[in-house]
RNA sequence: GCCCCCAUCGUCUAGUGGCCUAGGACGCUGGCCUCUCACGCCGGAAACAGGGGUUCGAGUCCCCUUGGGGGCGCCA
């Protein structure tokens, strides 16, 4: 069988962290499966859904490097929805309710307040041709139900195994609203059967409603994808994950400076039990990808973590993979800069930070090594210099004051980048030059 | 309130009744690598939530408790 599987988010929101997930398990198993990735937007809630968070869910997609076969969106497929919503209706699996919002959330209460689950009661099954005539009359329009089969619906989830849902413990979903318009479930499936999707991958808050959905696909005579439900993010303490949880969405994460491959590789391995560690490539994620690694435990997302594999990532990345991005933050030096510095960054615009310390203007650091330093200053071969330039000057500064060790080292580095930390002197030297080395030796800031 | 799921080092996890005096990765940490950080190499500390069962034998099976997650929408 040939495998097509879906991301369909609902752009009332920036993909944030969850979502991300998600949309790269479908992703990784559609490229793994040499299967097809269909984007489609689930915009049938048109007080919510805005073009610009389309917009921005395209945009975030295509930063992460997901690129799907096929596109749809729900708006435009109204007609379809209405013909299947006919089908239901004359099948009688598609009821009118009268109840306004506040009458069901009063019967809901109702139903807690006595222990009982807040499932709906089906009046809406109970009325007559007369009653619904009356209620019309009223100026009531009828929101739509799915008569539910009162059976346990069974299916082996890819991740979570052989599932179990008895439809009798749960309300009659409703498909159609008061105005007409669509809620999720029924555009959903009749989605997924029209473009044949083979696999539902999705977060487990969904477990439940793949009963109905099951139901649905059998009302509509189709036969059901297979699903697969991963389980959520949860925060450091381990509780529901919200905004104040840090930078959720894709948009503060590139804004932070993460590269896209550092997310894909931290959002790919979280909660599997291959080693949260960065991948340069996708297709290296795609390669190690399988649904048996996938934990049915809520896993954290750490953003500090995430932090450490951009570090990570960036310490093993090659040239030629930020050359352009390199050039656009004015740091020069080519490769052989890259190598020197990437092993000290936290994030690729660190390297623009260094830039500046081989440049300057740098206020050295002396303290009370001032003639050691102009000892030093004394020495210093003459240009061109390259990676053995400052192997060849220490061991003569080493000679000439029977310095060694820290004691040799350390006044050096402070004087010539004005801090204990950096990048090796070796490959750091030949970009801070002679000049400026000179005069940062003896105490000017250049 | 009711239903479902989950529970191993700080974190992500391996573990499908004896191969487990519980393995790996990240993090932490000691040492080495003629400076720091990082890399690399060699070491170290660090976990089966609690209580009952079943069994010759339980991290592994069952029950209860506790903790966490999810669901019970005219949201997706």
């Amino acid at each position: 069988m040939s495998v097509t599987v879906r991301f369909a988010p609902s752009p009332t929101g920036h993909l944030h962290i969850g979502n991300t997930r998600t949309a790269l398990v479908n992703w990784l198993f559609a490229r793994k499966m040499g299967g097809r990735f269909l984007l489609r937007l689930d915009d049938t809630d048109e007080k919510r859904s805005t073009a610009a968070f389309a917009e921005a869910i395209q945009r975030d997609l295509a930063w992460l490097g997901l690129a799907h076969d096929l596109f749809d969106r729900q708006s435009e497929r109204v007609a379809r929805y209405d013909a299947i919503a006919q089908t239901l209706k004359a099948d009688g699996r598609l009821y009118a309710c009268y109840e306004t919002a506040e009458e069901l959330e009063r019967k809901r209460k109702r139903q807690l307040l006595r222990g009982l689950p807040p499932i709906y009661d089906r009046e809406g099954l109970t009325l007559s041709d007369v009653d619904r005539a009356a209620l019309e009359a009223q100026g009531r329009r009828a929101h739509w139900r799915f008569k539910l089969q009162p059976m346990n619906v069974v299916w082996d989830d890819c991740v979570r195994g052989l599932q179990s849902v008895d439809c009798a413990s749960l309300s009659d979903p409703v498909l159609v609203r008061e105005d007409g318009s669509y809620l999720y479930t029924l555009p959903s499936v009749v989605d997924d059967f029209d473009h044949g999707i083979s696999h539902v991958i999705r977060g487990e808050d969904h477990v439940a409603n793949t009963a109905p959905q099951i139901q649905l696909f059998e009302a509509l005579g189709a036969t059901p994808p297979e699903f697969a439900h991963h389980s959520l993010l949860v925060n450091v303490e381990g509780g529901r994950l919200s905004k104040r949880d840090g930078a959720l969405s894709l948009k503060d994460m590139a804004e932070a400076g993460f590269e896209a491959m550092a997310v894909a590789s931290y959002a790919a391995t979280i909660g599997t039990s291959d080693p949260i560690e960065p991948h340069q490539t996708m297709s290296s994620l795609v390669a190690q990808f399988d649904f048996a690694k996938l934990s049915r435990s809520p896993a954290r997302f750490d953003p500090e973590e995430l932090a450490l594999v951009n570090a990570r990532l960036l310490h093993g990345r090659d040239h030629g993979a930020v050359e352009g991005e390199l050039t656009r933050l004015g740091v020069g030096g080519g490769e052989a800069f890259w190598l020197a510095v990437r092993g000290n960054l936290g994030t690729l615009a660190d390297a623009r930070t260094w830039w500046d310390v081989a440049r300057g203007p740098v206020e050295p650091v002396i303290g009370d090594e001032a003639e050691y330093c102009a000892a030093a200053a004394g020495l210093l071969p003459p240009e061109p210099w390259d990676g053995n330039s400052w192997s060849q000057w220490t061991a003569s500064v080493s000679e000439a004051t029977n310095r060694k060790g820290r004691a040799l080292f350390a006044p050096l580095r402070f004087a010539l980048t004005g801090q204990g930390r950096g990048p090796e002197l070796a490959a750091f030297l030949p970009f801070i030059g002679r000049q400026r080395a000179e005069a940062r030796l003896n105490g000017r800031k250049v």
